[in-house]
Order: C-alpha cells, then structure tokens, then sequence
RNA sequence: GGAGAGGUGGCCGAGUGGUUUAAGGCGUCGGUUUGCUAAACCGAUGUAUGGUCGUAAGGCUGUACCUGGGGUUCAAAUCCCCACCUCUCCGCCA
C-alpha cells in the first residue's frame, strides 16, 4: 500500500497513477473519509488524555484517603463520551484501512502510459525455428507421445486440470530440478520449500488481497487460501520483521504448485496447458535495499532469461505499460516465448518491482546501520520460469516430423 | 481431537488492579580511562499514529501498543471471555 500521509501531500501523483492505470479508485472520497477520521481521532485523543489525567488525579484522591465519589462519577462520564465518539471513529478508520490497500502502486516514471498495447519490446533473443513440415500444437504432440492425458484429468478433478505422464511427468521434474539448481548455484538463491496454503494476513501482505479475493482458491472451514504463486509465502516470510542492512540483499528462489481460478476466463484458452488451473513454477523473491532495486529488477530479469537461453527457447520482454503492470507493482517485465504449434507468444515470467509497496503492506523493513533509523525493504519477484507454458513451447519447438521430440528419448 | 503450561521491548526475564515512568540483565550506540584491544565506570537506547513549530535535520506535545479481538473497572501487562500460536503429555495419522 501507499503511505497514507504520502498520498496526503501528494493527492495529484496519486489521481494521475490512478488515471494512468485506468483504476476508478475514488480518490477525492477517500481524501475526505481521511479528513473526518483525523477530526475524530483527535476527539478520541483529546478525550483519552483527560480520562488519563482523571485516573492520575484518583489515585492521589485515594492517598490521601480523601471522597472519591465526584471524581468516579467524573470519569464514568467521559468514559460514556468516548464510548460514543469512538464507535463513529472505529468505524470510519475500518473503512479507510480497506480502501487504503485497494489504492494501487504508483507506476514508476521509466514505464510506457496507458493501454496495454503500449508495452514495449525491450528485448528479443532466438529466432522463430523454421519447419519444412507443418508443426503440430502440443495437445496433439502431446497425446501422440502419451506424456500428458487431459481427459481424465478432467474427470479426476475438472476442466483445465492436467496429468503429466511417463517422460512428460520427468520432464516436469527435470526441468524444476534444473531451474532450482541453476539459481541457486549461478545466481546466489537459497531454496526454500515454503508452504502452499497461507492465511488471510499472508495474502494481503503481497496483495492478493482484499481486491482479488474472488480469483484465489479459499479453504472456508480455515480460512486459508491456496497460493496463486510462490511469491505469497516466500515474500512473507519475512512479514512483521526487522532485517539488518547487512543481511540485504536477500534472494530465495522456490518451487511450488500455483493455483489459480480463473475467474472470468472461461473460454479464454480453454485448451491444452496454456492456461490450467493447477501448474509449477519456480519463483525468484529479493528483499533489497531501496537504492539497489532498480538494478536488481535488471538482474532479475536476466535470472529468468538465462533459463530460456540455455533451453534455447526463442523469448522476447516486454516491458508493461501502466494499464497492464499488476496491482502492486511499479515496474513490471513480462518475458513471453514463442510456441510456433499454436503460434503463439506465451507469458512465462512476470519480472516486478514492488518498491515499498509490499513492504509496507506487510511490514518489512530494515535498521539503516549509520542512522539507526527503520526503512522499508523494496521487494522482488519474478518466476523463474512457469513451468506449464514453458512445456508447450519445449514440446512445439523441438518437435519432429514423426512428432517425436529431438531433445527426449523414450 | 483430549488434558495441562505458556506468549512481556532487538534478545533474556521480573511483574496478582493505581509509587511501574514495564524492574533487572544482555545487546547496541556515545563518553571517560587507555600505546592498541579488552575490562571497568558513566550516559543513552522501542514502534505506530495525530497535533504543532522548523526550509530541513529535528524539537515540543497528545494517543495507542505487554500475541490478537472483545468485556469488567473511575483506572488493566495484571481480572473475565473468545481466537491464534508455542511447549509437555495422551489419542489418531502419512
């Protein structure tokens, strides 16, 4: 979330980020329910202080064994007064922490404005392979070679749900084992194996949450919620902390299922692995000095595209537009690579910098060693890379014309 | 799931309704002493949020915070209720 008293003294940046991500957040109501809270709060405080002084007053009253009874009386008033006042307050300060964290991030000024069709190419590696035959998608690659079965994994569980098979269930091994492997020892990751369902404080932390409830897979009876990416509970593992400067740079990289609805998606990809409820991916997470994250975004970014190089899949970054970054983020890379079967460009990666927008939220900072002073981290992610759509393209891309694989022996 | 014990500042730990301004210790920072280090001694040391002064660093001031929420009371770390978490034992279980 936004400092509020930042958005105070800064309602102008607030409005335009607001109009240049086409949100329709209310920004003047939410000045005014800030106003009104802050009048009350002072009642409440004014009221408090003099409830204190009551109680101090007692307490010699009854020292000097003196009749307490006006001063009680005196007391039970006030305490009635701020009972009143602090029902109106309580409730005004409830609704503003809500509408507080459905403020977005502030797009940072590098970032091309407006419509998603404004994102920008920033980077373009491989080239388009070139087929004397006509290639095949990979639901028919993939049903030929028996290494995914999409049918019964729609009769075990529903829709867009997938069975990896055989070689393809290795090969969906092999390549999170690879990716891990590479991260944490060519680019200084440590592994963490976290948890993939989380509470309610986890997803609001990262910001899941409160806006995006409807899209995320929820545990009513616990109130969990599965993960929609490793980002949520390897970001929170340092919620509510206090790092030292020098523990920072911080860089966990994790493997986890992601699960995601897809709400309002229905007959958007509907096929293959392209979109699936249930897939694998391997996420990056920096928790970095402020100063430093800008060029860790870069690095980040480099991370993910290394895996694709050494895959040799053709892949091109984009850098978003601010009608198209996330909710949280400020700046946001999205690699896509090329499934020549579908003829399709497929997101396998969403490299973003949150700044302090996370930290905020779930309150991680760090002790600035020459000052003493407590600052927010600025967070990182990205995936490093998803594993289903990174499968289409291994699956299209190296496909033959028998419509076996060059690069899997059965 | 059952029974019991707990949750206090960066950490350890005292604290059964108002002389507590959360004792004491550790750590950290500053100082004295010192050839250097250490020790000793002295001092300082939370967070959030509002008001106000200041160009600013910051000052002054209010409020809240002893896991979280609710309650009792003139007054709650302290009493009561609920939740969460940790530990011990029992049961169940991959």
């Amino acid at each position: 979330m936004l400092d509020a008293k930042f958005i105070r003294e800064n309602p102008d940046i607030v409005r335009q980020a607001l109009k240049d991500r086409n949100d329709k957040f209310d920004l003047d109501a939410f000045l005014s329910l800030d106003d009104e809270r802050r009048r009350l709060m002072r009642q409440v405080e004014e009221l408090s202080a003099l409830q204190n002084k009551i109680a101090e007053e007692m307490k010699i009253i009854i020292k000097e064994k003196k009749d307490t009874a006006a001063k009680i009386s005196e007391g039970k008033e006030i305490k009635k007064k701020i009972a009143e006042v602090d029902k109106t307050y309580s409730d005004l300060e409830a609704k503003f922490k809500d509408q507080l964290l459905r403020i977005p991030n502030v797009p940072h000024s590098s970032i091309p404005k407006g419509h998603p069709s404004n994102n920008k190419i920033v980077k373009e590696w491989g080239e388009k392979r070139k087929f004397d035959f006509k290639p095949l998608g990979h639901i028919e690659l993939a049903e030929g070679l028996d290494i995914i079965d999409f049918k019964r994994a729609a009769k075990i569980s529903g829709s867009n749900f997938v069975i990896f098979k055989g070689a393809g269930a290795r090969l969906e091994r092999a390549l999170i084992a690879f990716m891990l492997d590479l991260h944490t020892q060519k680019h200084g990751f440590k592994e963490i194996f976290p948890p993939m369902l989380v509470n309610r404080d986890s997803m609001r932390g990262t910001g899941q949450l409160p806006k995006l409830e409807e899209d995320m897979y929820k545990l009513k009876d616990d109130d969990l919620f599965l993960i929609p990416t490793a980002e949520v509970p390897v970001t929170n593992i340092h919620r509510d902390e206090v790092l030292k400067e020098e523990e920072l740079p911080i860089y966990y990289t994790a493997y986890t299922a992601c699960f995601r609805r897809e709400a309002g998606s229905y007959g958007k990809d509907t096929k293959g692995l392209t979109r699936v409820h249930e897939f694998d991916k391997v996420e990056l997470v920096k928790f970095v000095k402020p100063e430093t994250s800008y060029d860790e975004l870069e690095k980040l970014l480099n991370n993910a595209c290394t895996i694709l190089e050494m895959l040799n899949i053709p892949y091109h970054v984009l850098m978003l537009a601010t009608g198209d970054i996330s909710f949280a983020a400020a700046k946001c890379y999205d690699i896509e690579i090329y499934a020549p079967g579908i003829d399709k460009w497929l997101e396998v990666s969403s490299c973003s910098n949150f700044e302090d927008f996370q930290a905020r939220r779930a309150s991680i900072r760090f002790k600035e060693k020459e000052t003493g002073k407590l600052k927010f981290v600025h967070t990182l992610n990205g995936s490093g890379v998803a594993l289903a759509r990174l499968v289409v393209a291994i699956l299209e891309n190296y496909q033959q014309p028998d419509g076996s694989l060059l690069c899997l022996k059965f």
